[in-house]
DNA sequence: CATAATTCCTCTAGGGACTAGAGGTTCAAG
DNA sequence: CTTGAACCTCTAGTCCCTAGAGGAATTATG
């Protein structure tokens, strides 16, 4: 049995937010010890690591509680768990899209502003001012 | 002299939004009806303007009071704000950079379900159970 | 076995950048 | 002058934790 910091130890995730994954759902009420301390075997092991690696992935905790409802049944047919992953997927790529024409404005932001000049010729300030200074929609 | 909401529709930024900013310190407060209502000058649009594009383009609140803060001194070297351009630039692509490698892992997840199988068996949920299965780190 | 150091407990509050809603007041048009 | 839209303040909620207070239990050391 693992008390809640050598699971916090063995997966990475602080022993605060185990307590509240554990107030959300995505853990088990804990077993406790005779002064009410949380004890955890293999399995909750296994579900925080899954959740561990999910949140890193960018899942929500929402996702992931329906993930691991999924997960209770496993004889069912896993398209529900491969469309949260690829909702997951197209998220992250719009994600990336926007954060790809935010580089490029930014870039040509910053690449026009030598910082030698004054404030009142400043490219940086001129090209926040004015959006029409910008090449993509943002 | 603008209402609040002519601001909210010249900008896009939302009424509820523009009221935050003023209380955040972005915006100074405005003047007031006598009946106790905001009318804003010309002045005041181009500033809400200005945080609506650094905001679009990411930057903290934070960096926006502080570009704010040095452009009161037009006379001042530029070196600062080009600082937190600079700053934001790299932000972006630290955030592009993970993201991308997401991308990878969520991909390479997604593809190998064909969402037709069992749970038990779903390379989703093993691909989430162990971090092994995937190529870069996150 | 007593003490000390560490870990654990619960509870509340904060953070970033808003958003939503309640309950009430003011403004602009007709 | 009346109606209806827009405005006001204030509180609370979102998401996913993180920090801290104050106190109890466990583990390690002497």
């Amino acid at each position: 049995m693992f008390s809640i910091g050598a699971m916090s130890d063995r997966t990475g995730v602080k022993v605060p937010t185990i307590r509240y994954y554990e107030d959300m759902g995505l853990l088990a009420p804990a077993e406790r010890t005779a002064g009410n301390q949380r004890r955890y075997g293999a399995a909750a092991l296994d579900r925080l690591t899954f959740i561990r690696h999910a949140r890193d992935l960018g899942f929500t905790i929402e996702a992931i509680a329906e993930l691991i409802s999924l997960g209770a049944h496993p004889d069912q047919p896993c398209a529900g768990a491969s469309q949260i992953a690829r909702d997951q997927l197209a998220d992250v790529r719009a994600r990336l899209a926007r954060l790809q024409r935010l580089e490029v404005e930014l870039d040509r932001i910053v690449s026009g502003c030598s910082g030698t000049g004054t404030l009142d010729k400043c490219h940086v300030m001129a090209a926040l001012a004015d959006h029409d200074h910008c090449v993509t929609e943002h």
